[in-house]
This record gives structure tokens, sequence and C-alpha cells, in this order.
DNA sequence: TAATTATATGGAAACGATTTGTATGTTATT
DNA sequence: AATAACATACAAATCGTTTCCATATAATTA
């Protein structure tokens, strides 16, 4: 474990730590027979520049940390490989940093930046993950990071998002044009921005159809499985029930499906449901579920390359790029019983 | 973006760096006075230490590196969020590696902690993240390491585990309880640890029956939803079908179902189906799922608490710790068809 | 009161790399 | 043969901490 260091194979090697340092970084410096030699016996010992003295002199981690609410949802999956092809690409590492909504495990990967060990922050969640002075602009105060998917209300910082509402308004007149005009909304939870955006999006698509918002139908969840049954059973629970339920999220429409089933409802002949995410599961519930499907690839490397971006040029102004989403009609989506 | 260190820290409270430091350190071995002024400094400036000039000196990053093939598979959730709160009980940041399957970045994240940015790793993956010299002994080689479900080859190596042959054997008896004698198994990838030991324990459960190996039952996937898909194909294409099913993952349970259902076998009237894992989705798929049960959140808190043990004194011997599964049984197995 | 011991702080050397002059050795030019 | 030009390699400073050692002050004891 006695690992050794840049001195040691200099010495080793007869040379001294810069060449060994310029054989690894700046070869096109070195004579080809030093070069070798050097190498030799780099590879030889299996010699690792250690990483923090790396980074402390040149003050680049080479590192960027993703912070992300709930890192094992399906919905992060093709984000995460996404994230990681981007930043290989460009020779970046990426971190890991799974919050579990807690704002102490926020605060402590965005600190990973701050303290050297990081070069800038991919966001998905809705809090900025560092407290921000008042008196000093907040430009003066980011570092390199970009918001995605969940959107913090500063203005002023790189995001990348989809339109959540006209997805919402989307997904409403396709239950419109199905027929059914009594639809209930399953949200998420109050503080997600997410949430309110397709909930604006649900009543505007109401008022457009000329329909009367009915406070009853909109109920809100916490974007999981278990809260989809939460909800299901209280939606059961109406004298005057949905023909529709549109839950903003996959999960929960997969937990609310079960419900149904498990109460003799069937989908959709009696009711239908529609989600939200497009998550690799969505098509393999039975019935397969109609969802807005999110980009979720593009989503990764938007972000991946956008923040590398602002990384080796912190004063580019701030980016917005919005990406498209796409109604995926399956077999939970049908005409309005009568 | 002009962050400030110990020395500015030191000259606005009027002290040397040596006093500031102890201050965050060893608050007890400061005056009362000076600690409430530098303390005031630094909340004031919102100071925090570089993690990497701290790290250099004491030699200790306090993070440890767990490295995942697949991080948002479901069958992740739970590990991740008890190997998060355990860590963070000793004060430790856990930085999560996806690998993609890929050796490149098995390689990668394993370099972590010989290049000073984590102190220990969690191997979730079945080979070690780092090249191994045959001419020394591989405790001399190993920084401190915890290796839980796919087990590497090597021995001495602190492991974490359930006895994959003995559930696949439950399984089977399972099945056989119900009075299925021809029973297909998909396996997982052929170099995957935990599909030849659930393999293993099909084969030896079918001895104990009495009931001779088909060769042609046995047919491999790759754990995921997709291959599910298509192994169900093959073996709807077989002149003799299968009454029962088992694969070894929750994944390609699910996505078999999927195939029967569309091909008009009723699960279990026609064919049952058995997953292994159980994933959260596992009872809310249908018809529900029966399946192997993996104490998760346990898996994740013994990794984690074993790993920091060893950092703090790794010359322990490896340890082997062997966790309990359960069977779930639910929906999708029943009595074989005549 | 003087001598001794605790207590609190400062100075400076590490930790492991990179990088900026600077020095050395080679080769080319006059 | 002397100088200029160039290619290499070195020594030392540096990044931001912690910690050993020394010192100054305060507290205790004789």
């Amino acid at each position: 474990m006695s690992t050794l260091g840049i001195k040691d194979i200099a010495k080793l090697a007869g040379v001294s730590p810069a060449t060994v340092s310029r054989v690894l970084n700046t070869p096109e410096l070195i004579s080809a027979k030093t070069l070798v030699r050097v190498q030799n016996i780099i590879d030889e010992h299996g010699y690792i520049p250690n990483r923090l003295g790396t980074s402390l002199r040149t003050k680049k981690s080479g590192n960027i940390v993703a912070i992300i609410p709930h890192i094992t949802k399906p919905v992060n999956a093709g984000i995460i490989k996404s994230i990681e092809q981007e930043a290989q690409k460009f020779g970046y590492s990426v971190l890991l940093g799974d919050t579990q909504g807690l704002r102490e495990r926020e605060l402590h990967y965005g600190s990973m930046v701050r303290n050297g060990q990081a070069d800038g922050i991919l966001l998905f969640g809705s809090h900025l993950p560092f407290a921000i002075k008042t008196d000093i602009p907040l430009e003066k105060q980011l570092p390199p990071i970009v918001n995605a998917n969940e959107m913090v209300p500063e203005v002023n910082i790189n995001k990348i998002f989809i339109d959540n509402e006209a997805a919402a308004m989307e997904a409403m007149q396709h239950l419109f044009d199905l027929g059914h005009t009594r639809i209930a909304a399953v949200a998420g939870p109050s503080d997600i921005p997410s949430s309110d955006e397709r909930i604006s999006g649900y009543k505007k698509a109401l008022v457009r159809q000329g329909i009367e918002l009915d406070e009853n139908l909109i109920v809100q969840g916490d974007y999981t499985l278990h809260s989809g049954v939460d909800m299901a059973y209280y939606l059961l629970s109406l004298e005057s029930k949905p023909t529709a339920i549109f839950a903003f999220s996959d999960d929960m429409a997969i937990g609310i499906m079960q419900v149904l089933h498990k109460n003799g409802v069937v989908v959709p002949d009696d009711i239908s449901v529609m989600g939200f995410d497009d998550i690799n599961y969505a098509e393999f519930v039975r019935p397969s579920l109609t969802t807005v499907h999110q980009p979720l690839e593009e989503i990764g490397q938007a972000c991946a390359n956008l923040l590398i971006r602002k990384i080796k040029n912190p004063d580019l102004p701030a980016e917005k790029i919005q990406l498209d989403y796409t109604l995926r009609i399956r077999e939970s989506t049908g005409p309005a019983a009568k």
C-alpha cells in the first residue's frame, strides 16, 4: 500500500520530478529516449499521479458533480448514462450525488465545488445547493452550474428543460379528443416546480375546452408508486368519479392502475390513465401506459455539454435550452365511458 | 468566485493559520475568546476549507466510492439509500460511480482510492477495479474494499452476499410444489457470478426432484426488460413449452410476462412466471410477481459499515457476511396447467 | 517571590503534484 | 575556434491545509 510518488519515479528514472510530470502531461517537450525510459518506469510500477496534488496545484479537479434527488428512479437512467458519456468525451469524471431529497445532502454536494473536489454542478433539484447572499449579484456567487428538469426560481442560471405546461395541455387534449370531460389530476409535491407547471397546463386546457374546474379532482401525491396507490383510493371514493386520471409521473400512474385493477375498474374501458416521463416500465405494465415522453438522453447530454463549456469559459452568459417532449399513446387511454 | 483561504481568514482574525485550523478541528484547544472571534470571521465570509489541501495533508479524503454496474436499476434503490445513511453516520461521503458495465469505467473509479480521492471501495461488480500483480500476495495490494452482490473470484476479500444457489433451489421448490416439472430458466450473462450460482441451484433442484435436465430450457438473457422479451419469444417457439419460467431478474420476468400476455398466454393459468430481486415494480405489474426478495437495505448498510471499519483498521482479516433472502409469493405463479 | 507546570498561540515544514525561470549540454552558424 | 541557437532537464516556488516544535503567557505550587 506504500504507493510511490512522482519523486520516487524521478529517482528511479534518474531524472527530475519536473521531467516525469512532463512525460505525463506534455510529452511532446521530452526527447524520445527519456520519454520511453520514464514511461517504462511509470508502467512498471503502475504509478498513478495523486489527484489531490495535481488538483491543488492546477486548481482543476476534472470532476463534475451531479446532484440528483432520487438517483435510482428509472426516469434518471437515460440521463445519467448520457451525462457520463458526454463528460468522458471531454475528459471529465462524473460524481453522482444522491440527495434523497434532503437539504443537508444538497448542501453537502454543493460544497464540493467550493472545496475543490469538483469544477461544476449539474443540478436536478429545485434548490440552489448553497447559501446565496442577497447583497451581491447572483452571477458573482455562482460556480459553473446547469439546472435541469426541476427549475430553481433564480433567473440567471443555465437551464435545460421541457415545456411542462404545454406538455400537460397536450396530454389533456388527447383525453378531450377521447371524449373525457371529467379528468382528475394527480400532482406532485407542492414545492416541485414541474408539478406546478403541469397543474397550470391542466387548468389552461380545461379553460380552453370550456370545462369548469372541479378542485376535488386535483390531488397531490409525491411522484412515487405508493402515493399513486393512496390517491387512487381517494379518487375511487368520490361519489362522482372521473373518467380519466392524469398522473404527473409514471410511477403514480402505475400505482393508480394497480388499485383500479384490484377494485375491478377496467383501464381504459372504465377509466383512462395517463402518465408522465415515459420510464422504461411504462410499456411493460398492463395495460401499457400512455404518457409524455421526456428526451432523457438529450437532456443529459445537453447538460453535461453546457456545463463543461461554462467551466472552460465561466463568463459566458446564462443559456436556456428547451427540448421537445412527445406524447406516447399506448393502451391505458381510451374513449370515455358513457 | 475569488474564494479565500485559511491564511486570509487568519489575517482577518489577526491569528495564525494554525489557530484557524484548530478552531475548525480541535476547538477545545482554543481559548473561548479567540474561538468566537475566529468563528465569527469564518461564518461571516462563509469560509469552507479546501478539501484538497486537507486531504493531501491528512491522507484521508473522507470519501468512499461505490462502483455500481447500472446505478439506476431499481434493485439498487434500497442499497444506495442505506449506504448513504450508514456512511453519513460515520462522517463519510459516498461518491457513486456508474460503470455502465464498462471495464474502463471500473478502472477509472477504482483508481480514485489510489489517487487520493477516496479512502475505500464498495464494489458491486464482479471484477476488481484495478490491475493486480501476481507476484505479490493479494492482501498487500488491496485498498479497503468490500464486495457485494456480484462476487469477484478472489477469495481474500470482504464480501456481503446472499446464497444465490439456495435461493434458486427454494424458488424451484415453490414451483415443484405447484406441480410444475417443465421449468425454463432465463439466466443472466455468462460472466455474472450470481447467474451461475442460480443456474447451479436450478440444476441441483431438478436433480433432487428427480427431473431430467433439458438444456433447451436454459436460456441466457442479460437481466434487462428487453432481454426478457427476446427470451419469451424463444420459449414460446418451443414445440414443447414449459409450464413455468424462472427468470433470474425481475426485469426479465416483467418483459416475459408482457410477451406472454400479448400472445394470449395467461399467467399463471397457462404459464407461471417467477422473478428474482423483488424490485418495487414487482408488486405493481399484472399479475404481481412472485420473486426472491433480497434484503437490499441490509446489504447496503452492512457494506458501508464493514468498509468503514476496514478503512479505520486496514489490517483486519477479510470478513464474509451472508444475509437472508425471502421468497415473496404473489400472483404470477400458480398450479401447473394440465 | 521564584520556580514550575499548563495553556494558548505562532512559525515552519510537510503532503504530492505542476510550472516558471534558469542552467546545462548539443548542435549549427559564422 | 568562438558564438549563437536550441533542445532538455533541474531547482525551487507554489497550491491550501495540518501538525510538530517552540515560545509566550497565565496558572499553580513551593
